[in-house]
DNA sequence: GATGAATGAGCTTTCATTCAT
DNA sequence: AATGAATGAAAGCTCATTCAT
């Protein structure tokens, strides 16, 4: 289909133009250019600016969504740990592989207007929900100590965004893995019950 | 002085209609309109809008730059103990305090353009690396477990600013106090030596 | 009288921007502070920035009319030569002890608006009249020869006109004794009968 | 060429309004109802109100610039008569011809701001050194009598313009050739030398 | 008389979007 | 399907003038 082929290079083109001048800074001008076609095209494509740019948003909303599957908490502590694990790492390497789109979501998408803002706090809640979830599962289940879940999982939320951020600014020149043991590291200390950090490390 | 407060009136006003309606879709009219002034009086306040909204970035950083002084370490864990919990109580409710400035701190000053950018990095950098300085003496005062100081620096910072900006989102219905506590419980055990973690809490 | 002082002291700083500045360029602010008086004391002393202006055109313009008598031609012929050159050092002279007032004329005062035109164009009609009338009766007198008075006049006072604009402009280093001399040497061929031409240098 | 053509439309557009209104008292507004167009497509085609201008006086400066040719000495003194005859006739017939952009370029291209007025006075030293450049040649010749090149120069571009002037001002209601034919006579007898400007006058 | 803060009409310019070809 | 010239609403900003003190 060379019509959806045109499509992608035009959200590619998009892509790249607003992660690297911002939404506002950049004009339709900039991402015809970068794509080679006529001002016209781009509009047979895609209704407005704010439009492609709602595009690329929520693909990328939609691709951290698959990498966050809901935790199995039956398969024991080590199956959870691993569960953990890969989730995090999951999550990390979808910004990592996904530079422009981390860039737009975290810098651009910020307080465009008020409906983008409710479509990222939306996506945001539904996220903090299942962290909160399994914050909730593991006071249950005893392996996380007493906490208010709604604050510790924007904590959470907030400390693994800011790291992303700064990766992608450029500023740490780690690997994902050295990043994701730091964050676990961190968060599992934060949250277990003291008992299990111990077990924890030992695993 | 009746320029001094004409100048805050305005400050006032843009403030409030920048952090309602952010800074693109908030033109000099609105600003103009909520002070009810006319044009040429806000230039003669402030040579642009772009100007209003730095001025008022600017006292925001500042305050909260006051908020953060550098830790004495010389009076013993349980002063350590009281200074960070002022620190963490004195910046959050400089949040607290002032809704407008920090939904504009948080939500409308990032990806604004280059400028504003490097001068928001520029706080945090600045704001990071006090919390680095910290880390690094914790852990040469073997209170602070061995731990990249980079990465859990930027995660310190953005747990608290996620949290912050849900608290101004207004869906916590909490009160300062519980939040500062929350958020040091959760960082004392992601950070402290276990042995202290427990004479943390009975101090 | 010291309304008429502070009324000059305005005439002369609008006077000395204007020239510096051209109209346009020039705002009742840089005025006023070149005067060092308020914006509302200038409004006081005139009614439009525009109307400093006119004033300052009219009195150079009255001040040119001064310098340039009907000539007298019941003298004899060396008592023309020497009203000719009076005139035109006169004119001359009105220019160079008025540099300001020259710039404003030749350079600033040119296409303003219709109304200064039509000055402009009075004014200089007047000029024309005095030196066609002098060229027609010289033409009685035998001592001009055939020429289309209208013409002629208009290249009169455009080559004055310009040799002082050029003067003004800085890049002749002359003095005013030798540039009459030119300007007098210049139009006394260009104008007189050859007979006379042979006798007015003996004179 | 389409585009081509809507450039000249709006060139001549702009020319006519600039000619009849003055350059400030022109806005945008009056050049895009003139020529039937929108805001957005004069801006399509000018970078500015000030570009346009300068895109108008370019031309007709260089227009100018090639009707005043170098004058060939090696033709002998007939030959030089017709050149100069031709000369003159020429320049004076690229004003009659462009009679907006004469306008412009003599009302209101004068002190409009420090780079126009550096552009014309460098248009203007170059054609004063093309008279004084015929000066002196004609001064070894022994044809053009002594005199100070510089001033001499100035008076014929000034004697010059002011009758073009008001020629286009419409107060003449005389052909060109005659204009010709007085500005001629007129500056013959005032630069040559007594027994060349009767030789002249026969040939 | 003097002040200078306040005014607002009016300017130039931008850019997302449309539409005739 | 593709083009790109044309559009015009709307923005930011200036500055001569006014007027309450």
């Amino acid at each position: 289909m060379l019509r959806e082929h045109r499509r992608q290079q035009i959200l590619e083109s998009a892509k790249k133009v607003f992660a690297a001048k911002g939404y506002h800074a950049t004009g339709v001008a900039d991402i015809i250019k970068d794509c080679g076609i006529a001002r016209g095209t781009f509009y047979l494509y895609f209704g407005s600016k704010r439009n492609v740019f709602e595009t690329i948003l929520d693909a990328f909303l939609e691709l951290l969504k698959e990498r966050i599957p809901r935790i199995d908490e039956t398969v024991g502590i080590e199956g959870i740990k691993k569960q953990i694990h890969d989730n995090v790492t999951g999550v990390l390497s979808a910004y990592a592989e996904n530079p422009d789109m981390a860039r737009i979501l975290l810098n651009e998408a910020v307080g465009l207007d008020k409906e983008f803002d409710r479509k990222l706090w939306d996506f945001y809640k539904d996220f903090l929900g299942l962290i909160e979830d399994a914050l909730v599962l593991g006071q249950e289940m005893g392996i996380v100590r007493p906490l208010d879940t709604r604050i510790i999982a924007a904590s959470i939320h907030g400390s693994m965004q800011e790291v992303v951020r700064r990766v992608l600014h450029g500023r740490f020149d780690m690997d994902l893995d050295q990043v994701v043991e730091e964050i676990l590291a961190y968060n599992i200390r934060a949250l277990f019950v003291p008992e299990l950090v111990e077990a924890w490390d030992r695993l």
